[in-house]
DNA sequence: ATGGTAGGTACCCTA
C-alpha cells in the first residue's frame, strides 16, 4: 500500500496538484489537512473521476478540514473533537488488511500550528496546541496496545528533531521547535510506541524537511525548511516499511502549496 | 529587529 499525506492549502484550488500527485505517484491513500472546505463544497465528484471513490472528510469554511481518500472502502469512519472544540482537525478510518485481521486504523491530523508567542500565558492560540496534542497523548495510550496495528499521519506542526529544521539554535523559540513542543510530541509518539516512518529511512544526522516558507524568495536557494508533516505507525507495523518519500520537487509545482506530499510503502 | 507570501473571506483572520 502506497500512502501519502500533504498539507494542500486549499483542496479546491489545488485539485490539479492532486491530479498530478495521483499520476505521477499512484497513491493507494491521500491524506489532507488545511482542506479549507465545507463538507457541501468538497470537490468530490473530481476526486472520484481521478480514480478515489472512497472518501472521509471533515470541513468548515475558510480555515483547517481534513480528508482522507482511498481506492478501497473502509471498514469503519470517525470524527474526533479535540480540545474542546470541533474545529475539523482529526478524523480516523479503518482499512481491511489481508495481514491484520482488524484491519489498519489510519488517522489524519492536523495539529494547531500555533500562533507566533510560544507562551501560552498571552497566546491562547499556543494553549491549544499544547492542550490538542496532550489530548492525543493521553487517547493513543488508552486505545492502543503493543498489538495494535495503526497509522497516524499529518501535519504535525512540530520539528522534534534537531535536524528537522534548518537551524536548531535560531528556531529554539520560534514555534514548532520550542523545547515544550518537542516535549509534548515527544510525549504523543510514547503514547503507543508509534515509530516514525520517515526517520526509519533517513538517519537523524540528516537534514529532512517537508514545509518551506512562502515567504522566501526562493525556497531552494535559502532552504529554510522544516519537517512538520510525519508519518508514524504502530510497531507491529515497523517491519511492513518498505520506502518513504518526501516530494520535494511539488514544492516547485505551479501555484504549490508550503507543504510537500510525503509517501510511504507498506507491506499491509 | 523586521517583514517577507499565500488562501479564504469579507475588509482581517490564519498560516
Amino acid at each position: 500500500m502506497r500512502l501519502v499525506t500533504w498539507n494542500i492549502n486549499s483542496v479546491r484550488l489545488r485539485m490539479p496538484l492532486i491530479k498530478k500527485l495521483i499520476d505521477e505517484v499512484n497513491p493507494d491513500v491521500i491524506c489532507l489537512q488545511e482542506t479549507k472546505t465545507p463538507d457541501e463544497h468538497f470537490p468530490a465528484h473530481d476526486i472520484e473521476q481521478a480514480g478515489f471513490p472512497h472518501m472521509h472528510f471533515h470541513g468548515m469554511k475558510g480555515y483547517n478540514g481534513v480528508a482522507i481518500l482511498s481506492r478501497t472502502a473502509f471498514k469503519t469512519q470517525d470524527i474526533h473533537h479535540r480540545a474542546g472544540k470541533e474545529d475539523c482537525r482529526h478524523i480516523s478510518v479503518n482499512l481491511e488488511s489481508s495481514k491484520y485481521k482488524n484491519g489498519v486504523d489510519i488517522h489524519c491530523l492536523y495539529v494547531p500550528a500555533g500562533g507566533d508567542e510560544p507562551d501560552r500565558d498571552i497566546n491562547e492560540k499556543f494553549g491549544h496546541k499544547l492542550d490538542f496534542v496532550d489530548e492525543m497523548t493521553t487517547w493513543f495510550s488508552k486505545t492502543y496496545n503493543e498489538t495494535s496495528a495503526a497509522i497516524v499521519v499529518g501535519d504535525f506542526n512540530i520539528a522534534p528533531l534537531e535536524n528537522d529544521v534548518w537551524s536548531h539554535k535560531q528556531l529554539l523559540k520560534v514555534v514548532s521547535h520550542t523545547p515544550i513542543e518537542v516535549e509534548k510530541i515527544t510525549a504523543m509518539q510514547n503514547s503507543a510506541g508509534w515509530v516514525d516512518a520517515t526517520r526509519e529511512f533517513i538517519p537523524e544526522d540528516e537534514k529532512c524537511y517537508t514545509w518551506w516558507s512562502y515567504r522566501n524568495r526562493d525556497w531552494k536557494k535559502s532552504n529554510r525548511g522544516r519537517r512538520l508533516d510525519h508519518i508514524w505507525v504502530t510497531e507491529p507495523l515497523r517491519t511492513a516499511l518498505k520506502a518513504n518519500t518526501i516530494l520535494s520537487e511539488a514544492r516547485d509545482w505551479e501555484k504549490p502549496s508550503d507543504h510537500v506530499p510525503v509517501i510511504i510503502d507498506l507491506d499491509i
